[in-house]
DNA sequence: ACGTGATTTGGCCGGAAGACCAAGAGGCCG
DNA sequence: CGGCCTCTTGGTCTTCCGGCCAAATCACGT
């Protein structure tokens, strides 16, 4: 809940300098663009307007920009999907919701969101531990969003709600590697459109097994497994 | 001089010099680990066992290691998908073993694909174009098969074959970002358990609309466009 | 106006990176 | 044996990175 991680003098927590939000808007930018290992310090002051000197008074280290820019991720996103589930009650209208929240800030929010998925291998040693942990919050926020969808029963009753999450969110998340902005189909409608095929599968009704069910269930028992 | 890998002519087939191969498998192994830009070619050159200047020797940068290691992986993924599916004539059979060989690939085999899916943004700008007609080939054989399996009239009628391609390919490649050997699921069984997802969809089959084809036929004509 | 702490400046430093090469080792064949 | 081509060695050269700092500047309460 506090800000970042500011090892000298005590940054006024609440709202967010505006200084700090220039130069993590331009670490993001520039991470999102050419990775985190490629960005020279020099480069995300310039983006952000001042002197590699001032980046330094603000984060001691490029690590530091990474880890802040990657809690704001977290923190971003779960606000974006808390805000957008608000709009109805039904347990697995809200995964649909959630859903194109979710890629509408992947895509046209801030860079935050993306770094953290696609540059976590530049993380620290030392740093990983708390943002896998704030990362985790956010996969457990969405497994609190399954479970409860589940519970309803609408859903087929033999999943692996953990396998779901992964599978809805690497299909998701995978958007961000080819979406253009400019090709016609927006973040809404391709997360409503992924959220059809989720939801309803591929192959035509008339042409399944009669036992649908017992073939998911089926999955859950892998041969020979405990 | 040495032909790296160059498109056209050269060595036809499995003739790889060995040092070769100890440069590839090492810089695969720690551009995954921690990505192009953070690996060293003293590094590479060490993990490969020779000395930075034999390195450069074969490859006069390391871009080009980078570029022959993602070539590679193209080479790599359009074989093994090529040899899985032989095992069938069923074009939406073909899908479900295809699924299952990239993921099998990328998760047991070399690191060559992991690096050209997760580094893309390292290449550097000269190298790209040629990379990506590698991968766009990749990505048309998958079409291929898709566009087969369509015909077979199975599937839902009213599909964009390439969303369809980019949402499973999207579930299947995230794959590499959480799996771990020891977490007791083996690459075949999630690739499985991924593809009944696909074909059949999350939701109970009691649970669903009347009209779930029309529903599927509206995504092909969003509101408000042509 | 003035002092004080917060912030910015512009440059410096040690080190490590990628690229490169002249000289040598190795092996193959005439 | 001796020439010749392939490959390796061990190091250098230049560039630029991340981290750092002392001094200058600013903001603002009193």
């Amino acid at each position: 809940m506090t800000n970042t991680q500011s090892s000298a003098g005590g940054t006024p927590e609440g709202a967010a300098d505006p200084s700090d939000e220039r130069i993590l808007l331009a670490a993001g930018r520039l991470f999102r663009e050419k990775g985190f290992a490629a960005t020279t310090v020099r480069e995300i002051a310039q983006g952000a307007g001042m002197l590699p000197g001032s980046l330094h008074y603000r984060y001691a280290s490029k690590d530091d920009v990474l880890v802040a820019l990657m809690e704001r991720g977290v923190k971003r996103a779960i606000s974006a999907v808390t805000k957008a589930i608000a709009a109805t009650r039904d347990p697995v209208e809200r995964l649909k919701l959630g859903l194109r929240a979710h890629l509408e800030l992947l895509c046209q929010g801030d860079d935050s969101l993306y770094v953290l998925l696609y540059d976590f291998r530049s993380l620290p040693e030392g740093a990983r531990e708390g943002v896998e942990r704030s990362r985790g919050r956010y996969e457990a926020f969405w497994d609190g969003m399954l479970y409860e969808a589940w519970g309803t029963g609408r859903s087929r009753s033999a999943l692996d709600l953990e396998l779901v999450r992964q599978f809805g969110m690497g299909a998701i998340n995978w958007v961000a590697t080819w979406y253009r902005p400019d090709a016609g189909r927006t973040p809404a409608q391709i997360a409503d459109t992924f959220w059809t095929y989720l939801a309803f599968g591929l192959m035509a009704e008339a042409a399944r097994p009669s036992d649908v069910e017992g073939l998911f269930q089926k999955l859950l028992t892998p041969p020979g497994e405990k």
